[in-house]
DNA sequence: ATCAAGTCTGAAACTTGTTCTAGATTAGCG
DNA sequence: CGCTAATCTAGAACAAGTTTCAGACTTGAT
């Protein structure tokens, strides 16, 4: 199996060495300062002057610094959806594996709060002009879900579920963020929310 | 029954007529400049010019734009609230009544789509310095929820419910607002979490 | 009415995201 | 290799949120 090529979208013309290596730097140092300060401390002089590159090429790469933000989420989300997948839940029901799924995400996510201030911020603050990208982080987690479910082919009510589910997800870790929740809180909401897919199961389980 | 005096937090000095008539010029200047253009079109230097102050007094009155727009939200809530309670839903199910209520709402964004952008963009862009002015709107927000489904004493269950939906409520605006998700669509994803009330209800229903 | 404290004003300054420009470098090609 | 178009760089410039400051105005208490 390939390990890199993953997500970048195929259209746009291929990058050479440099430009990969290039658009690597500016995405590392973006995950970095974000870790060291959340969404303010992504300040674009110092991600152009981190990744060594001037600031109207950063510009050139990430035409905003939400747009370089939800990059920088795609990019964790890929780790993130190979770590998983390499330890799949173990719960018996799909609920049980979206909610432990998620879980895990989220306890991720508490390892570097302010990385994850800095996504998630961009990522709800995010305009029209940064749809694509946005669309993309969404499918991303909806594979994610669906992987956690098992399901190979999911009914219109499922996929509903599941936006739901993401819509809680979302939310709830704003409201972490901004402390307006606990850690527990959150954990409650999110089970409380993966019950809908047991609503929605249409027969057995597994 | 008193008309005004509703919301503005109890606690800090009471102000004079001509403060209080300078905050209503502000939040009136703010919620007309965001129905134009959203988030962007409010711009501070408009909003102080727009309502007859000093760029400095507007920061004496809303510490950030953020500030602002969440005082502007919590005063179009006001509204809302008064105006829905006036014709309360007429469902069969408490979930039935909820979805009504908030497709209601959600009516009356759409009458005002710039203003519920720069509404909502500021709730979700909030960080913990406007921690207690959202965490208003989010009360608010419950108390709406509650009195359509005319719970006296919710169960702590149903509040996680309720808490779902909103999450959930905010979530589908945002994708609505960034053109990635329909009308159609919202109406749906409140529908499908507002199941989740009838998951919780106790024993007979109204 | 008068004084002190607090508030408001107008304007400038500062910060950070974003855009623009002129010149150097690089990539692809004949 | 030598050319041309695209890309990159350094740096200035611009835009809008935020801060600051000196002086004028209000308010409340005496």
């Amino acid at each position: 199996m390939p390990a890199e090529v993953s997500s970048a979208s195929p259209s746009s013309p291929p990058l050479t060495e440099r430009q990969e290596a290039r658009r690597r730097r500016i995405l590392h140092a973006s995950a970095q300062l974000a870790s060291r300060g959340g969404f303010d401390a992504v300040q674009m002089r110092e991600v152009a002057e981190s990744s060594q590159v001037a600031l109207g090429t950063l510009y050139r790469y990430f035409p905003s610094k939400i747009h370089l933000l939800v990059a920088t989420m795609q990019d964790q989300l890929e780790h993130m959806h190979g770590t998983l997948r390499k330890k799949p839940p173990h719960g018996e029901t799909a609920a049980e594996r979206v909610a432990e799924t998620l879980m895990r995400a989220f306890r991720a996510l508490q390892r570097e709060p302010h990385l994850a201030d800095a996504m998630v911020r961009a990522l709800t603050f995010a305009d029209r002009s940064v749809s694509p990208e946005v669309d993309q982080v969404s499918r991303q987690t909806t594979v994610i879900i669906l992987d956690s479910m098992g399901l190979e082919n999911p009914t219109p009510e499922q996929l509903s579920a599941v936006r739901v589910i993401e819509h809680t997800w979302h939310s709830a870790l704003i409201t972490w963020l901004s402390g307006r929740a606990s850690i527990a809180q959150v954990k409650i909401d999110i089970e409380t929310v993966c019950r809908l897919i047991d609503l929605t199961a249409p027969e057995g389980h597994r």
